[in-house]
DNA sequence: ACCTGAACACCGTTCAAGT
DNA sequence: ACCTGAACACCGTTCAAGT
């Protein structure tokens, strides 16, 4: 053993990575680790250390890789017209959190140690989402203010974001005929209809 | 030592409890563990086990206090008038996640394994939470079913609680002045505004 | 330069042994 | 009956030692 050159940094990054989506998805966050991880990969532990800083690094690292596969979800089905969009947008949403879960909740519950900083790169892709929401938004609400606007798509995203949440946790719906993609229609759609009846007043 | 009858039983849990909220407060929940209770209270960690099935128990007890205090503060400050309730009950939910920051991730973020069962007291509490909704909703919505004054009420209890999630992790936010007691408003009140603007048409 | 494996300081959980 | 402390199987992280 020692110093074999069977794979590059960068593969062995991706080996890394991939192995760690797998044990997620398929064991959840809990039992992620990078003994596993190493394990998985044919590697020991501390070689794990020479790809990643430590764990928080490797769980922005996979964080930022279920981002990029949510904004590609999201520009996979386009729609006419701004509120279509919209609604498509959420749909696309509640359908990411539903067909990965494990991933989908590390994204939103890892919590970045108050010491660590974030990686800018993760910022990025997650003002790249607004922006999504925003764009169809103004299109709607043209008589308000880029404030109102900005305003506007950061509530109603943390709308659908809630109740993906609370779907994900799959408590707290009772009644199973009220699915959370017709909860994000009515929410965005009463929304924008409280806009339209001010904007005319 | 061994053999003390120093604390009766429901002593011990009321000690091990206010310990765990202390250290969940202080250090959140990734530092919390039976260990550091133990030592706490000034027992071994095997004399926890004795009181609590195992952590999974442990975090259902801390999580259903939790929520025993949420809906005192929603019960706290009475507004007049079904519409000025379902603001206050949003300021106080925010409140609350704003004051106790850790204990409400605890709370939805402790993700239940899947061969066990949370606790019937926990989800009877839940079943509470969206009771005190659903009475000033009703009130607005006078002309709906029940069914879909129970949908309105989750939809909106869920974009409410979004906005708290978001906050909570105080990234999704650029901008300063656009806080989430304003965004709650607003999302609440054009909800409203859409439902009645249908009602009437 | 790259990789390993032991070491350190932690975990949750169990259980024989003590009083 | 109650409590302890060692034991077991895990963690993340580091680092001297090997090639």
């Amino acid at each position: 053993m020692a110093r074999r050159n069977d794979h590059s940094r960068d593969e062995l990054r991706e080996m890394a990575l991939s192995a760690a989506e797998t044990l997620l998805d398929q064991q959840g966050s809990e039992a992620l680790s990078t003994r596993k991880i190493a394990s998985a990969i044919g590697y020991s532990v501390g070689s794990l250390y020479q790809i990643f800083k430590n764990y928080d690094d490797l769980c922005w690292q996979l964080n930022l890789r279920t981002l990029q596969m949510l904004l590609q979800a999201l520009d996979q089905q386009p729609a006419e017209g701004p509120q279509a969009a919209l609604l498509q947008y959420a749909d696309s949403y509640l359908t990411f959190a539903n067909e990965w879960p494990q991933r989908w909740r590390l994204l939103f519950e890892y919590s970045t140690p108050h010491d660590l900083q974030a990686p800018e790169a993760l910022n990025e892709a997650i003002t790249q989402l607004f922006d999504r929401i925003e764009t169809p938004l103004s299109e709607v609400m043209s008589q308000q203010s880029e404030v109102q606007i900005s305003s506007a798509a950061r509530t109603l995203w943390a709308g659908v974001h809630g109740i993906a949440v609370l779907g994900a946790h799959n408590k707290l719906f009772q009644a199973d005929h009220i699915c959370a993609s017709t909860m994000a229609h009515e929410l965005i759609c009463r929304y924008l209809n409280g806009w339209q009846q001010e904007g005319s007043q």
